[in-house]
DNA sequence: AAGAATTAAGTTATCGGTAAACTTGCAAGC
DNA sequence: GCTTGCAAGTTTACCGATAACTTAATTCTT
């Protein structure tokens, strides 16, 4: 007990006690079992599950590494689940790190297993959905309205001319943020008398060679084309790849817009229109939101980060009688 | 007791009983407490220790989804900790870590603090250390050797007629991987009468941006370099990004050469020299190391995933008169 | 100098799951 | 009828940290 107080500096204790414990310390490697005070119910746990789809998508490592980073620095260390866009595999991860009585979970996506959901509200503990805004979330929701991003999109693109535009992206099971995306790109567009001609790589992860297979696959249905977006600016660089391999000039033969503002963005010699997200914010804010519902403290339900559309040289204004 | 026994399936109960108890446990939406299953000393815990270095270089995150994909299927859970290339971060994470009674730990790297070492020793459970493959390693060690494979690549140079060649990475306070690469890859050039001119960004992340302001910075030295040896394929396409705004034809004025074999590449029109690793294999070894050792059982302590040199186009064969 | 206040250190109980030891009830065997 | 065997279920103790309480020794107050 005496050597308890020591080590937490509660006080109680004469200096020669404490060396004595110090030395004690030392000397036999002692390493405290946070199991056991955790357990005890003395204090919280300072795990944070946090469930990510995938990192191929380097959207996602951005996010990891802001929660993490934060969390980090808070005092609170990250059980990850990469839960691979499945409901079940989430569910099943769910499970395990309940079990584990974590401080509370960071979860991506607003949708989750009925049974899932069970378990979370039941569990009584901090939660932040992640990723895509919601308007009902379990409990704090950081992130940004991917349907409003993909609308204006669609509408910077009907401003610029373009009628016949296309989609390539990746499909999972699961409806998410990427086909909110899609839907608001989709509105934008249709509201405007624009076709969306829609290409999904079906369960593989959104980065360079979806992109250029998936365009390589839009193209070859021969539907008249002029300007494709993309689930991200990783496969709307391998779609450019693809368009530079068939000959494909851009903007001129076709337009190109990514999202996300990607790494690979910042050294491509034309500049990709896309839509800047803050990635490492949302993880950043996420941890905060967390920390502080774990704290007791006031947290805002619903927390925004914003984006905001990257005008790019890989899109131009096309004249109303090109076309068609 | 009973009850115990039951969600164990252990046995010992009648049939009725075990209805009894699953339908109390759903009623009340009982979740066991693994903290106090592990705590007891009764079982081990689930829990494995992963630490990256970061995750903006997609060659981590790549091993990150390895160990924790392979991790999930055998039932453990990753608890992360990204020490951003340092020793007291990974030491301070070592120590909060070890206080979770952790199954195992898996570690990036394989020089740790003095204490770290000293803690780690004192833990005794299983250590998987990736990455660089070592001949001493704590107690398993996974990955290749990163020396050979810079040594490889400097040979192939060689061989090709490069004499003034250069690197450009990124650095950091440890000696880490990349230094043993560029360390092998300077053996070769220089044992055939070669000079290697070196360029670092300092504490940046080995992803594209850097490649590509740090080619402007090597190229603004005038140094006289035939060919560019890169840190990684997104380091080396940043850098062909930044010599084809320079008006540099690759590989006619300037070779250029990758290692990792990343996904960019894939995409790519030319085919880019590189070194193939298979980032995620180490991933999935490095779990099944450390479970098999958890376990019990026999296990390598060295294991050499192997590397391979994928020639490319974005060098060529230099004819001797043209040197100098 | 007697009693109150203060400080230092020790004792007990607790968290939840489960190994080990134990009790109970029933049926088969002789 | 009595023992034996076994299945079913219960009791106790334990893991380590620490809150709450107790005890012992010392210092302070009037």
């Amino acid at each position: 007990m005496t050597a308890s107080r020591v080590l937490r500096n509660e006080g109680g204790y004469s200096e020669a006690t404490r060396d004595r414990v110090l030395e004690k310390v030392e000397a036999l490697g002692y390493l405290p079992n946070r199991l056991a005070t955790v357990f005890s119910g003395d204090s919280r746990s300072t795990f944070v599950g946090v469930s990510i789809p995938d990192l191929g998508n380097e959207v996602f490592s951005q996010v990891l590494e802001g929660i993490d980073g934060k969390l980090r620095s808070l005092g609170y260390q990250s059980v990850l689940g990469l839960t691979q866009h499945t409901l079940e595999e989430e569910e099943s991860w769910i499970k395990t790190v309940l079990s584990w009585q974590p401080a509370g979970l960071i979860l991506t996506g607003r949708s989750h297993s009925r049974r899932a959901l069970a378990m979370l509200r039941g569990a009584g503990l901090p939660i932040v959905e992640i990723w895509d805004l919601n308007s009902s979330p379990l409990d704090v929701s950081v992130g940004i309205n991917h349907f409003d991003s993909g609308f204006e999109m669609g509408r910077y693109l009907i401003e610029l001319g373009y009628r016949d535009v296309a989609y390539v992206g990746t499909s999972h099971d699961t409806a998410n943020a990427a086909t909110a995306r899609l839907e608001g790109f989709t509105k934008a567009i249709t509201a405007s008398q624009g076709r969306v001609t829609r290409q999904f790589c079906l369960h593989d992860t959104a980065t360079f060679y979806p992109g250029f297979y998936g365009t390589e696959q839009l193209l070859a249905t021969g539907a008249a084309v002029e300007c494709i977006f993309y689930q991200n600016d990783s496969m709307a660089f391998g779609g450019m790849q693809y368009c530079e391999r068939a000959g494909l000039s851009v903007p001129g033969d076709i337009g190109i817009a990514g999202w996300g503002d990607m790494p690979v963005a910042s050294v491509l010699n034309q500049r990709l229109t896309s839509i800047h997200v803050s990635h490492l914010k949302i993880g950043q804010l996420a941890s905060e939101a967390l920390v502080a519902r774990v704290s007791g403290e006031a947290c805002a339900t619903s927390n925004d980060v914003g984006f905001h559309l990257v005008p790019g040289d890989t899109v131009r204004r096309v004249a109303q009688s090109t076309r068609r």
